[in-house]
DNA sequence: TATGAATGAGCGTTCATTCAT
DNA sequence: TATGAATGAACGCTCATTCAT
């Protein structure tokens, strides 16, 4: 009974998020509307508001995925042995998080600067970012004076900044990989 | 004639401040309302974006005022010799940026992530506070294998990094000051 | 220039009630829904609620407007002599009164039951309809042992009574017209 | 098994108004929600429902017991000889029905009103108050020229006239009782 | 420049009621 | 009877921005 009620409610939820992702695969985060996903889940308005807190939330959820996936991909990685090879592994998940202003923003809202109440999914997968550098840093050849978490909280900053300048029009001389590049150079190299 | 209406202008674009600023500390920058400006203001809604473009550049104008009066005191100091007095000299232009998500928000929006179009005054001031940093560290002893501008715009990497953390649930335990402590001397003492 | 502006908020004001008039003619008032009158009106939703406060605010103008109408011609009739023509005179309004069940709610709440806060329109018909009663009552060959007034408000209490009884299971085997007649006629008969 | 079948759905029906009383005495009518009531008497939203056909019907069985009792002590009492008792008589029933908005709109509704499918709750203990003060006025020196039952029903006209006065703006000089003293001298007394 | 009514598009809410299990 | 997820249909709101005067 239980169960099955589980199983209904489950049904929904996927319904709703099956929904949303068609909705931005066709058309774009930023595009999405409450009111059409709903209408595709074939399901009620009020019943999207007791699945997701808001809309955000359904937003927070379906970026996560994401990054969670590019996450995936990147501990299934040998270790990575200079900076180039790094930056390489980290571009797709980089290419998505900038892939759209709206997405970046949200990212940047719910990472570091939203979640003083609850922690959220975005909020993380930084928590999982870290981790997976961490390990890479470990072993790679790089600067080793300071613990590969500190390490790997040093390759965030330098990912947010990067990501930041892209949309900026006062730095877009250089790409956003060459950007990174140095930066992440200067960072991880010991300085001899 | 003409100088009876620009000094008629200058006095509106100057109601139109005040109000703002009054609001402001005794609300919030969230908390400000175009409505609210114009009314203590005493002019029409429309007045204030004949004297502004849009409501950010109103609070981007506010928050420049914030931090560069915060940047004048630092132009002035003499150079700095160790990393605590890095932190400690940066710590009130920190304080004031975390001292509202909103504000923190703003800035992150508007420093890298916003201006593709327009270069803005909080652009400016991540700019200006670039200089400020290098100038330091271009004379400190601190490490010099790469360009103070570079030094510099990691400084401020890791400055948002801090910032961001001061608002996530997860990574209450240390202080922004302490963790900006360690970020600064990871990245600017020589290695060895 | 201040003219002008009141000359647009009047047509705007106008072109809503137009749109509203038409709906509750076509369909019913119960059937009125917000949408419909903004979209029949040109304008936008926001603006609806600039001239209303809500929904509710807007039926009370115009189930009003048809009391006033009601009470307009009742002012222009002379004295009247029997309880018969009295009934008969009252009868076009308490018709429309009770014509949708959500109308006579509608009175109801905001005659009496409602405006603690604010005096509204429905409940200025009210006083306005005492008024014309005791104009009545003070020359015709009705009791005269109490003030006019005084009569006015039982015919009002007797009013209600009489339809609300009409939307009443219990009694339905009077019609609203005779059980009026009885209840006036043993109110403003003198006992002898 | 139909005996135990019983009890149990007599303990959740009682346990179903043990949780709505208790709500209400906390906050009042108007803040009841099913949603808290099967909440407190731990079961489903659906049980409600096979309780009771929907809220207004519990609403009116909790109102109807109040007015009930009232009714019980009225029918106790010797009959009544001046109008001054009358109303020294009803004024706790009266009392209780004014002592919400809600529950003054509720009794209108449902007491003439409402009914026209099912004769409610409410609509009984109108009758029935209709037959006590008939009993009243049957044997009091009171206006003998029509019938008890006539004059019971104006007495109720006049109830609910004052009733409705007292949430109106307009009609906040005079007190309750003493507009209600004043009806029912006008209406119980023989002209002369 | 100044005015202020109008815009607008979507979000979140409401909560009694239903219905498949 | 009991369950509780789902329904549903508007409403009201938000508030920066526009535009005709």
């Amino acid at each position: 009974m239980t169960k099955t009620l589980q199983k209904r409610t489950l049904a929904t939820h996927s319904k709703l998020l099956e929904a949303a992702r068609a909705v931005i695969s066709e058309k774009s985060f930023e595009a999405l509307r409450v009111e059409e996903v709903v209408l595709r889940a074939g399901v009620a308005k009020g019943t999207f508001f007791s699945h997701f807190t808001d809309k955000d939330a359904l937003m927070e959820q379906l970026i996560s995925e994401h990054i969670n996936a590019y996450l995936n991909d990147l501990e299934l990685r040998k270790a990575l042995n200079d900076v180039e090879d790094f930056v390489e592994a980290l571009l797709p998940m980089i290419n998505f998080m900038t892939s759209e202003r709206y997405i970046f923003d949200l990212i940047l809202r719910y990472s570091g600067a939203a979640a003083i109440e609850k922690v959220g999914d975005i909020s993380m997968t930084f928590e999982r970012h870290v981790k997976v550098v961490s390990s890479w840093l470990a072993v790679g050849p790089f600067r080793d004076d300071i613990s590969p978490k500190l390490l790997a909280e040093g390759v965030q900053a330098f990912l947010v900044q990067a990501m930041a300048l892209k949309f900026c029009a006062l730095h877009n001389s250089e790409s956003l990989e060459d950007r990174l590049l140095t930066y992440l150079k200067a960072w991880l190299t010991p300085t001899l």
